[in-house]
RNA sequence: UGGCCCGUGGUGUAACGGUAGCACAGCAGAUUUUGGUUCUGUUUGUCAGGGUUCAAAUCCUUGCGGGCCAACCA
């Protein structure tokens, strides 16, 4: 058995893209010749890697793609129609247009870094003589605070950086749509991205803002606390429960409305408390006043607690006379913020989702693993859900009054539904606070 | 220092050679029982020089900047 080139001596002898190849022992073996080699190549006579078939096309073009590119190497993959009785496996150039020659394909739209390819494609199909199909170039779509090569997001599933391809932190489709994306707003993210020829990397922002777009005008409001503290109504009376209704959707009033149980013990959520409140805060805080949405005011008494200084709850006195829709109380509170009954409220889990990546673009760094966001996932095991809540439907999608959107993720049981967080709400108040800090 | 592709506000994308526009973001205000939504106003741009033309983001040219190309990868 004759001794081909290796791989190395075919790269020199290629030469660079400023010196032109030189030809190798092989470059003038008659067709004959190469037919019946190509034939023993692909029945398996000779190992793997053992001589490759190339094109004889141009040793000193400027292009190095038309250097005598290689058409076929020994390779004993598994294919899943012709299962292993082709020893042999074309290169990418060499069967791309042809693929699309056969499916008669007109216009085949790849990447930018398939440019220097295009002479090639063009190049075997004017030979073949076959169905002119034409490659077309545009850029990707990248989005910052992420990566988009598969080759890379490849490399985050299998050393287990995130737990699979539909992970929601992934920007793969089922991942997006894992995390509550509506077809609908990808498809409206694209129609604004646009496509072009000029390298990109768009804020994911867009993204995000055609989610809101989407599921503010479709998803039902229901309340959820995901960090509590408890609040207890002194002056209300103690085993009393009222029903109270709320709107399912303030932009479609077809929604309708649901009932909301409210007694003397309730939650709050952490964020709406401050025992030192800065400027412009108008939620809870010592002696302040707020509006429990749909409810009543209440006014903060007394901050409980413990030895070492921890608050374990809050003690407040209730407006009788301001109940939603009977507000006679004259009041004017600023704030508003959502709440449960400690007694009808259930237990969920909550996973809040951050971007993966701390730098804008990660595909630039040296490493881009050492730039992964250590924090992109916060997993609430015990959050709080209104009853309207419990065992919804997988996928479906809801805003938490004042937190953001989120998705049903397929890990739910009946006892204890999962939700993923799309996106937070807009928060102008967090925004505000960054600038105060 | 060979060849190829691309340069329009912070981001993305428009503009037969004829008023540089749209969206997101930002900023300011109004409304609001979600600091959400909605509404109003507003800051910011043709990479630079030369040429052609009555007229250049657009055509030519030089420079500058960015990207891609030398895998038995796709």
């Amino acid at each position: 058995m004759s001794t081909f080139s290796s791989p190395e001596e075919i790269a020199a002898s290629k030469g660079s893209p400023t010196v032109p190849g030189t030809p190798g022992p092989y470059r003038d073996t008659p067709p004959a010749e190469n037919l019946a080699l190509l034939e023993r190549m692909k029945n398996g006579e000779f190992p793997d890697g053992h001589c490759v078939l190339r094109a004889k096309i141009d040793l000193a073009s400027p292009n190095m793609h038309l250097r005598d590119p290689y058409l076929y190497r020994i390779k004993r993959a598994h294919h899943h129609r012709t299962g292993d009785i082709w020893c042999i496996y074309p290169m990418y150039d060499w069967a791309h247009g042809q693929c699309d020659s056969i499916e008669q394909i007109t216009h085949s739209i790849c990447t930018l870094e398939f440019i220097p390819h295009r002479p090639l494609y063009e190049w075997f199909i004017e030979q073949l003589n076959i169905f002119p199909s034409r490659q077309y170039e545009f850029a990707r779509l990248n989005l910052n605070y992420t990566v988009m090569s598969k080759r890379k997001l490849l490399q985050l599933v299998n050393e287990g950086y995130v737990r699979g391809w539909d992970d929601p932190r992934m920007p793969t489709i089922s991942a997006l749509r894992r995390r509550g994306y509506t077809p609908e707003s990808l498809r409206e993210f694209a129609r604004r991205v646009g496509v072009a020829k000029r390298e990109n990397i768009i804020d994911v922002g867009l993204l995000e803002f055609c989610i809101r777009e989407d599921l503010n005008k479709q998803a039902l409001r229901r309340f959820a606390v995901l960090k509590p503290i408890k609040v207890v109504l002194t002056n209300y009376p103690e085993g009393q429960v009222e029903w109270l209704e709320t709107e399912n959707n303030p932009e479609d009033t077809d929604a309708g409305k649901r009932p909301l149980a409210f007694s003397q013990e309730l939650y709050i959520e952490q964020d709406d408390f401050m025992e030192n409140p800065p400027p412009k805060y108008f939620r809870l805080y010592p002696g302040g006043m707020v509006r429990l949405k749909s409810a009543y005011i209440i006014q903060c008494t007394e901050a409980v607690k413990d030895a070492r200084g921890n608050l374990l709850e809050l003690r407040c006195i209730y407006v009788p006379e301001s109940r939603s829709g009977a507000d006679t109380s004259g009041l004017k509170v600023k704030g508003v913020i959502h709440w449960l009954s400690v007694a009808h409220a259930h237990p969920a889990e909550v996973r809040l989702y951050d971007r993966l990546f701390q730098v804008e673009d990660p595909a630039a760094e040296d490493d881009f693993k050492k730039s992964i966001h250590p924090d992109s996932l916060e997993v609430i095991e015990q959050a709080w859900i209104e009853p309207a809540l419990l065992r919804p439907a997988t996928g479906a999608r809801f805003q938490f009054t004042r937190l953001g959107y989120f998705a049903v993720d397929p890990d739910s049981t009946a006892d204890k539904p999962v939700f993923n967080r799309t996106v937070t709400l807009k928060d102008t108040w967090a925004k505000e606070t960054q600038k105060q800090s």
